[in-house]
DNA sequence: CACCATGTTCCTTG
DNA sequence: CCAAGGAACATGGT
């Protein structure tokens, strides 16, 4: 479920949750998403630490955690990767079939699940590096933003796909900034104009903010399966896919354009498929 | 069987 | 050294 406004409604669902929890037991089930931190290392560190707190960074959550043991606090770095949650789910409730990752917090565990385990839950911080500033953020200014738009041949849609730009813009935000901003996705990052990179700019910044709008008032109840995470684009089975609605070209080739009817396309860019208007988008 | 999927990293090529 | 393209990772849905 993730690009970065589905990170920041799990953050803040979960963050008020968390603290004065108490890490009892760590269960590694699938070892590569707490690489390159070992089973031992990731136990050592966790058994009996508290959680102090939770924030996000670009598509990335910061747990924070004090243990007992050690002076100073320390940090564990999560990410959804294409398919990851993390939920609480009480201890008496079966396990996904996917849980790569439990904690147990006394009467409840903390699951972190993720069926193609592309995810991550560990210790190295070094994801955090090369990010780019927070779209939502005062340090992704006008001139930021055209001055690394100017050094890059990328079509403007595989360009905003790179964190190191901008951290958090995944590939559904991408075509919905772009159509918003009516802008194609073939423009070469270099070749916008000043007036495009600043339409752009705020397009980034609306799409994220009304979908975490939208995210913030759906409840975000996770008891195990039943209960359909509602932030999951796909899956949605029966009444609860407004949140694909709202979505203006995202997954809708041959739909009509909703300003223009024209029929939305889709293309193949760097592997990924990008969604537009032909029409509106120049 | 084929192709598609919200992401990132690693390897190769130019 | 850098930018860009493609495969790989792993599992499931249609």
């Amino acid at each position: 479920m993730p690009e970065l406004p589905e990170v920041e409604v799990l953050v803040r669902f979960l963050a008020p949750l968390l603290p004065n929890k108490i890490v009892g037991d760590v269960d590694v089930r699938r070892a590569r998403v707490i690489a390159p931190t070992s089973i031992r290392k990731l136990k050592t560190s966790l058994l009996g630490a508290e959680f102090t707190g939770l924030t996000r960074r670009g598509k990335f959550l910061l747990f924070n955690l004090q243990s007992p043991n050690r002076a100073e606090p320390f940090k564990l770095l999560g990410h959804l990767g294409m398919t990851g949650r993390m939920y609480l789910l009480p201890t008496r409730n079966a396990l996904p079939k996917h849980a790569a990752v439990v904690l147990n917090l006394g009467d409840e565990n903390f699951i972190f699940e993720d069926t193609r385990y592309f995810g991550r839950f560990t210790l190295d911080l070094s994801g955090l590096e090369k990010l780019g500033p927070e779209p939502l953020g005062e340090e992704f200014s006008t001139d930021y933003f055209a001055h690394g738009l100017s050094k890059s041949r990328q079509p403007i849609k595989v360009k905003l796909l790179d964190q190191s730009l901008v951290a958090g813009v995944g590939n559904i935000y991408a075509s919905e900034a772009l159509f918003r901003a009516g802008i194609s996705p073939r423009l070469s990052a270099r070749r916008l104009n000043s007036s495009q990179v600043e339409r752009l700019r705020q397009s980034i910044r609306e799409v994220l903010t009304e979908a975490i709008e939208c995210g913030s008032t759906t409840p975000l109840d996770y008891s195990g399966s039943e209960l359909r995470d509602r932030l999951f684009y796909f899956g949605s089975s029966g009444t609860d896919n407004f949140y694909e609605e709202r979505l203006r070209v995202y997954d809708r080739q041959g739909q009509s354009c909703v300003v223009c009817g024209n029929p939305i396309r889709r293309i193949v860019q760097a592997a990924r498929s990008t969604f537009y208007c032909r029409t509106c988008q120049r």
